[in-house]
DNA sequence: GCGTACGAGTGACAGCCGTCATCCGCTGCT
DNA sequence: AGCAGCGGATGACGGCTGTCACTCGTACGC
């Protein structure tokens, strides 16, 4: 019997996951929880076989909790069910140590099996996406990936300096080195392109 | 017997939510499908009592999907279920004659609930979305949002210009109204903006 | 036929953006 | 001590952005 814990912010498919993986004799849903502190405390409270959980929730994300669970080496193996195709998301996945990573994307009865897999000690990667997340790498440094997230939000130069502590012609400095980096024309394309590659 | 036809892009998310309804004795689930044009098709076909639908598809969205259903006068219920709690959303859905409205945030039981309902012939729309729907409409006019689109994606006036046959102050001029229009502070924030509230 | 509202364009101005060369201070290496 | 490397700052340049006042044509209302 495996049992699991379910983590996963929207109810309606929190309830449908549910309903799904107790359709299936050898596992036994023990729990699900919307956010990500809620899902700590069962997860210590419960402690499942496997915590299946989605990346973007409040509080905690997905990734952190993978993180935590490892730091803490408690007993259990961790599947990411995400709805987003991000190499850097997959690649800070596999950092936490995960055992799956799923994306909505793929069959319905891929969960299932990726639980059994990875309760056997195997590991569950989306196969296309575990190509890509070796291919391009974050080129980012620390700096720039914040100054991009302010910028993003539409915020000005002056208004970034001002919450980083820096100072106006610093940020424009690291926004065009952003930009170049990521061969784009303008911080808006910079910024949609590292979202969508996962790197912020 | 209520009879059910799903469209929803997510695999995961549809298997999910067919085991769901499949649990309810008084509902059958007669197909799933993945996009708009394929539910289009099997909608002739299997002519269910209710397409229970999401909004963001490949091809047809579940909201142009309404309104072809209103449009051939098809003798069936139309239900959206979505993540976006965008009241502009909201309001196209209700003008299209949809007979619900749900947010996936929203427990799993309602759904089965407003399938009941609305196959009564009721309607069940979330109810503080449905608060905030009439109290603010979009004020932007075609123009504005077609420019702001393109902004949003980057593009600079005098492409955007290019594109819409227009000239580089003309487009600068449609999109200062609109942020006039919204309130912000520059182009970035104005997309962001009406992106979230379902205008564009 | 006349006023007017509306879509589109023009031109000017101030300020912001993206780029680049250069500089400063500090840390770490050897 | 000497030097490289790095985070951060500076200043200048050209181009883009956001704003505003004004113009022009054309369709519409009466």
């Amino acid at each position: 019997m495996i049992r699991v814990l379910l983590a996963e912010d929207q109810a309606m498919v929190r309830g449908a996951l549910t309903a799904l993986l107790n359709l299936e004799s050898d596992i036994e849903v023990l729990g699900s929880v919307a956010d990500g502190e809620a899902a700590w405390r069962e997860l210590q409270r419960l402690k499942p076989d496997v915590l299946v959980t989605d990346i973007e929730m409040p509080g905690l994300t997905g990734l952190e909790l993978a993180q935590r669970v490892r730091r803490h080496e408690l007993p259990m193996k961790v599947v990411i069910v995400t709805t987003f195709a991000r190499p850097g998301f997959l690649r800070r996945a596999l950092d936490a140590g995960v055992g799956g990573y799923l994306l909505k994307d793929s069959p319905a009865e891929k969960l299932a099996e990726a639980l059994r897999t990875v309760h056997r000690g195997g590991r569950a990667i989306d196969p296309e996406l575990a190509l890509e997340a070796w291919s391009d790498a974050d080129p980012l440094n620390d700096r720039e990936r914040q100054v991009l997230r302010l910028a993003g939000e539409g915020q000005a130069a002056s208004d970034i300096a001002q919450q980083l502590n820096l100072s106006h012609g610093t940020v424009r400095n690291y926004l065009s080195e952003a930009i170049g980096k990521l061969g784009v024309a303008n911080r808006i394309e910079a910024y949609r392109l590292a979202r969508q590659k996962g790197w912020l």
